[in-house]
DNA sequence: CTGAAAGCGCTTACAG
DNA sequence: CTGAAAGCGCTTACAG
């Protein structure tokens, strides 16, 4: 017997003359007695049913349909029987609304990203929604285009409508956010960047960490003069980490950035192209290596290289980061750190989940970023 | 005066000494006068809340501080100031699933797309998003991984989550998906593709005209042996109608994809290429033009191309669908069918705001496909 | 295993 | 312009 609820136009099968008999049945058993007001026999219009009816239909009280619905086991198998043909015959969908205001819980989760042109996101809200379904949580969400006033506009209106749990990216935040969720005692997850100094869990990569590493791997190839394509970082934290990841680096090795090889832009092949061009124009001796803050900006540059006949790897180095497909397929594939977005989606629906379910052990998940080592890196000619 | 809800933690400012003297003033001018029973004078927990006790601590009835939120026109001034102070000092925030049982209207929409890993979707929905919130709107996200019962069963959901009105992708859908929706009487709007057959209304591109068209540019630069790399087509219709776009020009000078010449795939720069080196090494007369099903296909065709030495456009035409960026920036750029999301998300939220106004005169609207000719394409080498 | 009753937090005629 | 009351459609102790 299925348990869960049907609309009617679903294939109906059992609602034929069976069900009447079931019905009548029922009727005869146990004599038209009603708790209920006034019991209209019919719902007015189909799909628009109440529990109230299905009880009425199937002769039993409206606390017995709704333990059908979340308990069935502690319902009898003759009524349960009774209570799906009245759930069908009606084509009875619970009211949400309804449920929520008794159970002061909605099974809504919300999450705000940035944006969902950045494949990073979009993939990671896939599978998010796609794990919380699973689990019967529907999914809220809002693009805050990396604007942090909009994001807190948007957080407060998913905690109105009452979602039971809240996602984020990073941790750059309006300063009333975590208070908000606090005090309304919302579990939260922030994504993307792992960090100790989180005010909430979280779950991602150590941006810093993994551009520190990326310009290790360029400084150990050999490379002293290095330039940056950067994402503008004001209200991003994970581009911040990774500009600081390489200045330190860099640092360590008593070296910086030259003015004039740092360019920096938000995103997109073309602006890759342009702000390559820039540095490649500097008056200045030109870079060994370029660091690429996104990998739109990465492919860009690559394209721009082979536009203008640089020799890469051999001439100029290539390092990337994001892992986006057609920077594996360019005729030189190139170089990169990949954020496991996929992986970072699923993990934050677990915490989420965990939360949600009162386990006590949830805490922060460190992702690996991994430097796909590809051809667009080589020693520097003159080393 | 503000008139919005805030809560406590906002920069706080006027909720000083001068709000205690509003509300003493209040009290005094009324005094005690509660319709409510059992009244706990301070609410329990911070943003907890409820407008009973924003009623109370305004010395107003639970009425008036319903009518302060939805029509703050109609109460008197010096009323409604006493329930702003109130509001502020209890960091009120309304309980949305509680309005949707009274008003029978959740402020919500449901958005069901087959992948956020297709720009295109993303796009939309990121447009979607922006639009509706602007009018009040909330998104809920579904996708379906072009699953047609998957599709359904999130449509469902949504619908038992209130949700008050529905965009779905295309035209192919369960069966008994519009069926419901009817019952329910819930608008919905089918984006995407634009047929004149649609159950529902639609705002989208035809694209079947869109490759018929593309094709009969290649014609007419006199291509006749042409191959296509065809994105499966077996539950989606925009993939469907494109190849049967495709196939009707040809028909009509008399010529069909030879079998050896008709590649097909998923998705995927790296199986574009896979496709397109397929379709070269077939033993038969190799084509002078491939049209692409999707701009992956088209990136990874032009990659391939490239790697293997083919010259494009002298030797062989490739025409693509989808227009991302990569595929202008390519050093050949890819002539290519634009489709226009951002405007479908746009004006989808547009038919659905207006259905859900009552509006009367909402119809389906054709978005114009676009080819765009850039350099992959020429007249065959022979012709 | 089942019912009667109260309650979740709003809105909306209906009066005044 | 404002209040009292009923109601939206569920769930959940409390009894039995």
């Amino acid at each position: 017997m299925r348990l869960s609820t049907r609309l009617p136009n679903e294939p109906a099968g059992i609602i034929g003359t069976e069900n009447t008999t079931a019905i009548d049945m029922a009727k005869a058993a146990r004599p038209t007695r009603n708790e209920q007001p006034a019991a209209p026999s019919v719902a007015s219009r189909p799909g628009t049913a109440t529990l109230r009816e299905v009880a009425e239909l199937a002769c039993v009280s409206k606390a017995t349909v709704s333990r059908f619905i979340n308990t069935p086991e502690i319902v009898s198998p003759s009524v349960r029987e009774r209570i799906q043909v009245a759930i069908d015959h009606l084509g009875w969908v619970p009211h949400a609304a309804a449920r929520a205001l008794a159970t002061q819980r909605t099974g809504t989760v919300g999450a705000v990203v940035p944006t969902l042109a950045n494949e990073h996101f979009a993939t990671a809200i896939q599978v998010l929604q796609d794990e919380l379904e699973e689990k019967g949580y529907t999914l809220l969400l809002g693009c805050s285009e990396y604007d942090l006033q909009r994001e807190y506009r948007q957080v407060r209106k998913m905690l109105e409508r009452g979602v039971d749990a809240i996602a984020v990216v990073g941790e750059g935040h309006h300063p009333d956010l975590y208070p908000l969720l606090e005090q309304r005692d919302v579990p939260c997850v922030s994504t993307f960047t792992f960090a100790s100094s989180q005010r909430s869990i979280c779950v991602g990569v150590d941006n810093y960490r993994a551009f520190y590493d990326a310009t290790k791997y360029l400084l150990d190839l050999g490379h002293r003069r290095i330039a940056m394509i950067a994402q503008n970082a004001d209200t991003n934290d994970r581009a911040a980490a990774r500009r600081e990841g390489v200045r330190v680096a860099l640092a360590e090795h008593g070296i910086a950035i030259h003015p004039a090889h740092m360019a920096e832009g938000y995103w997109g092949v073309h602006e890759g192209r342009k702000l390559f061009g820039q540095i490649m124009a500097a008056p200045i001796e030109p870079p060994t290596a370029i660091v690429c803050g996104n990998g739109s900006f990465a492919t860009g540059a690559m394209l721009e290289a082979m536009a203008a006949g640089y020799d890469v790897p051999g001439h100029l180095s290539l390092i990337g980061f994001d892992d986006f497909e057609v920077m594996a397929e360019l005729p030189i594939p190139i170089t990169t750190v990949r954020v496991p977005s996929a992986e970072i989606g699923r993990r934050t629906a677990d915490l989420l989940i965990a939360q949600l379910n009162g386990e006590a052990a949830t805490q922060s998940i460190e992702c690996e970023a991994t430097l796909i080592v590809r051809e667009s890196c080589a020693r520097p000619r003159s080393a």
